[in-house]
DNA sequence: TAATTGACAAATGTCAAATTCTGTCAATTG
DNA sequence: CAATTGACAGAATTTGACATTTGTCAATTA
């Protein structure tokens, strides 16, 4: 009974968009192979051809969805901006790109928060990517004599440390928010510090 | 069937006591009031004579849990150091304790945890003491020349905010805490930033 | 009469049976 | 013969009957 064929890559996306819209109407818990394959029309059975566990499947959910954090990130990490004002909207952007997340698809943020809990490898690299966009502009900031400071990246890693009560996952979906003027103060702080 | 008469402050306590006993011994989901009143050997109907429910019971815990806490702190907070290592001794101790108190009791830490999720009040109050303390320090140091900022109270906020990878309860107990090294690092970093 | 009890209703938790899901694979389709 | 199906075993989840717990309060005690 197999259906006229589709290029695998198109119905790669096609489980993952389905999984999406899933996962944004019942949540996480109530996701199934079977509730996917069923929407698409398929049997569970070839959903595993594309994904070998449903783990690999929420993970491929999880890194478009990391993707889409960095990769904006990375475009103004190489942008035309004098130092400080690149690195001060570099964290604005992360911050607003989570805290939308977040505000508009908070059962997606779901799964994303509880993948953040489990997939150490995942977020590590997504992190590591993140800390080398900072690393790069505080080089930058050196080369012109605008920041000071002896190991660039430990003060790259100490800036996405310091301010993760701004961005990271657990407390972006938090009532201890911290307000607007709150977060720019933090920002200020911390990039003023490298002067 | 009423008992000989004990200050009611005496049986409040030891209704205390035994429910940390019972919290350390079986964890927070196998606590019952019923539980509570058989150990110590009264009906457990007295027991909401002293507290009204079974979550302002927990409370209570918790909030002798946080007194442990900025009570060591307070004491640091005005003895006779320089300002920049006074600050830097309070956060250790800060995250000493909080390391502590999760690596040898992580039942009672998992009370804690959960409630910081729920009773916003509570955990306000204990981090506006906190910060009021680190402010104190701030204070000092401006007196004396040591530091310079404009806002005391926004630098005590930031200082307390960019720190919380290192002392709030979720990453306190996550897999992804930083090591000493970094730690340090952080600290110093944050602590040069007052300059 | 203040402290305490114990019987009780409503809410919550437990556990085993029933159902559904995951992941595999031999059979089927085009 | 590559893509897909559907039947299947074992794992995980849901259900629902039952047990425990929470919280109240009128009765009891000292």
């Amino acid at each position: 009974m197999a259906k006229k064929r589709e290029s695998s890559s198109d119905l790669k996306d096609q489980i993952l968009e389905t999984t999406e819209v899933l996962l944004r109407r019942y949540g996480a818990s109530k996701l199934s192979v079977v509730d996917v394959a069923r929407e698409i029309g398929m049997s569970h059975g070839n959903v595993y051809r594309f994904f070998p566990s449903k783990t690999d499947l929420l993970n491929a959910i999880a890194a478009k969805w990391l993707e889409k954090v960095h990769v904006p990130l990375g475009e103004i990490s190489i942008c035309d901006l004098a130092a400080d004002q690149k690195l001060k909207l570099w964290f604005e952007t992360l911050i607003k790109i989570k805290r939308k997340k977040f505000l508009e698809d908070p059962q997606l943020f779901a799964v994303y928060l509880e993948l953040a809990g489990h997939q150490l490898e995942q977020v590590n690299n997504h992190v590591d990517t993140l800390v080398t966009q900072i690393e790069k502009i505080i080089e930058e900031g050196k080369q012109t004599g605008m920041f000071s400071v002896l190991d660039t990246r430990k003060a790259a890693t100490n800036l996405f440390h310091a301010t993760a009560t701004l961005h990271h996952p657990v407390f972006v979906s938090s009532p201890y928010y911290p307000a607007e003027e709150e977060v720019i103060e933090l920002l200020n702080f911390l990039i003023r510090a490298l002067s």
